[in-house]
RNA sequence: GGCGGAGUAGCCAAGUGGUAAGGCAAUGGUUUGCAAAACCGUCAUUCGAGGGUUCGAUUCCCUCCUCCGCCUCCA
């Protein structure tokens, strides 16, 4: 498949540099609070890149972090009385279980940054030996920008205005940091008072890792100097994957990323998700309001990732009815098809536009559409043909990761006695041609949450959503 | 100020140097006692504005307008 690649800002072709196995690493979430919709946006198109990839018939090997030691795990751990370990652990469950609420494949691995303190120690050990990074009075360490030429390659930082390492004099105007610039960052940071119990020793002292350092330091324990592709959220550019750029290159000597995969934000009621403005949704918050995962799942890749998407509750609902259409005709193709057809097709069928839309940069909404379109196709279908129509559209569905609702079965349903006798009044009243009685009765069941829908011979309870 | 992205029907949203996918909504029809549901059909001479290049531009170039994101630890 192809995908547009952010340092060299061209659509390239995904293969395995080591020929067998696409490795690759995503920035997880940090957990001090419960993720909301526009992490997920992220994480559900990294499920699809993989997926992709997959249906391709690509192996793939999936690292995502947790990232549980930072300023703010630290912060609201403590405030929270927990201890760091057990307030992390709390919201990775639930992470965890929202991931497996959307439909999201686990990673292979899925390393922790407090788990990893001693490869980050070493890192830092080889960075300060090779001259790229400097150890300050209190016991900081910071990574000198000026020792690598290649620093803002990834996002443009050369035709920024920030300095790089011009303002060596900074020093003395700036109290908080003890850098030799401005622009350098932080691996080690010394222990300090609000840190409570959180450190670990070092050869600098006690302190933590910096948060670009953790990424970098658990990339090499399990993918190695270099890997296939890296990803993350747009804001992760800058400096989060420019600093991981520099360290990891100067550390390891290689070439780190083959490929930068970053996913646009999220916009919410057009514009920016925020606690204070109170668009900040979570799954349990939607799932309040009615709205299942899959239909989030659905908006969120209702548009392009590198294009700004504005969620809105109308557009789950649109994706409500629009998963409930793939649900019937889905339905219909699969009805058309003996039972006990072994669908083993390799190809698309109709639904090989869709499946390029989707290999040509990751287009999902290319492919939703490729799909109602390729179903329309599929309806005319008969025998072997419908049968590889319908292993078609499984497979794209797979792709995309979207599960979709049950038809509903009405002989399934449990219909309480009191509804059952309304329902059986209003059906007499109707063959009686008793119209005023029989509306009556019909409105008194809507009332009551139960819809009636009448049939030529009988008739069919609900409930009304 | 710097960097980057976006403006396509009521809403969401693809796409292409050759005349605009798809979904939602709306609307007409079939069906129904009336509904609901379902099914069939309709729904952008036009792609923020103005220039330019071209046989031809929504797609390339220029200018302008509007919106959004990032600019040191937010996916």
């Amino acid at each position: 498949m192809r995908l547009f690649d952010t340092l060299s800002r061209t659509e390239r072709n995904l293969s395995p540099i080591d020929g067998t196995t696409f490795r690759f690493y995503c920035c997880g979430p940090t957990v001090y609070g419960p993720a909301h919709i526009g992490n997920f946006r992220t994480f559900v198109l990294q499920d699809v890149l993989r997926r992709t990839l997959e249906t391709g018939g690509t192996r793939t090997l999936h690292v995502r972090n947790i990232t549980d030691v930072d300023d703010k795990t630290i912060r609201d751990s403590q405030s929270a009385g927990q201890s760091l370990t057990a307030f992390t652990a709390g919201w990775t469950e639930k992470f965890h279980a929202d991931c497996e609420k959307l439909g999201l494949l686990p990673p292979h691995i899925e390393p922790s940054a407090v788990e990893h303190i001693p490869q980050q120690i070493a890192m830092i050990q080889t960075l300060v030996n090779k001259g790229n990074a400097y150890s300050s009075d209190d016991g900081s360490v910071y990574f000198k920008i000026s020792s690598f030429p290649n620093y803002g390659r990834l996002s443009h930082l050369d035709e920024r205005e920030l300095d790089l390492g011009k303002t060596q004099n900074a020093r003395s105007s700036s109290d908080d940091y003890e850098k030799d610039s401005l622009s350098d960052f932080v691996l080690w940071k010394a222990r300090r008072p609000e840190d409570g119990e959180n450190f670990w020793p070092s050869p600098w002292g006690n302190g933590r890792p910096g948060w670009h350092l953790e990424c970098s330091a658990m990339i090499k324990e399990y993918l190695g100097d270099s890997f296939d592709l890296h990803s993350g959220g747009v804001d992760l550019v800058f400096p989060h994957h420019e600093n991981e750029i520099a360290q990891s290159e100067c550390a390891c000597g290689g070439r780190f990323a083959a490929h930068w995969f970053h996913i646009t934000h999220l916009l919410v009621d057009g514009g920016k998700m925020s606690k204070s403005v109170g668009n900040l949704y979570t799954l349990a918050d939607l799932a309040e309001k009615g709205f299942s995962p899959m239909e989030v799942r659905y908006v969120l890749i209702g548009a392009h990732y590198r294009k700004p998407l504005n969620f809105t509750l109308d557009s789950l609902t649109a994706a409500r009815e629009a998963l409930s259409k793939l649900a019937r005709n889905a339905h219909q193709l699969a009805a058309k098809i003996e039972p006990g057809t072994v669908l083993t097709t390799a190809d698309f069928g109709p639904f090989r536009p869709a499946w390029e839309s989707l290999s040509q940069d990751l287009n999902t909404p290319g492919a939703l559409g490729g799909i109602f379109t390729g179903l329309r196709e599929a309806t005319r279908l008969t025998g072997g043909e419908a049968a590889a129509a319908l292993a078609g559209l499984n497979r794209i569905l797979r792709a995309l990761g979207l599960t979709l609702p049950e038809i509903p079965n009405t002989a399934s349903i449990i219909i309480p006695d009191s509804i059952k006798a309304l329902a059986e009044a209003r059906w007499a009243a109707r063959l009686a041609k008793n119209w005023a009685e029989s509306d009556t009765l019909r409105a008194k069941l809507l009332e009551q949450g139960w819809l009636m829908k009448d049939g030529k011979e009988d008739y069919k309870l609900s409930p009304a959503l």
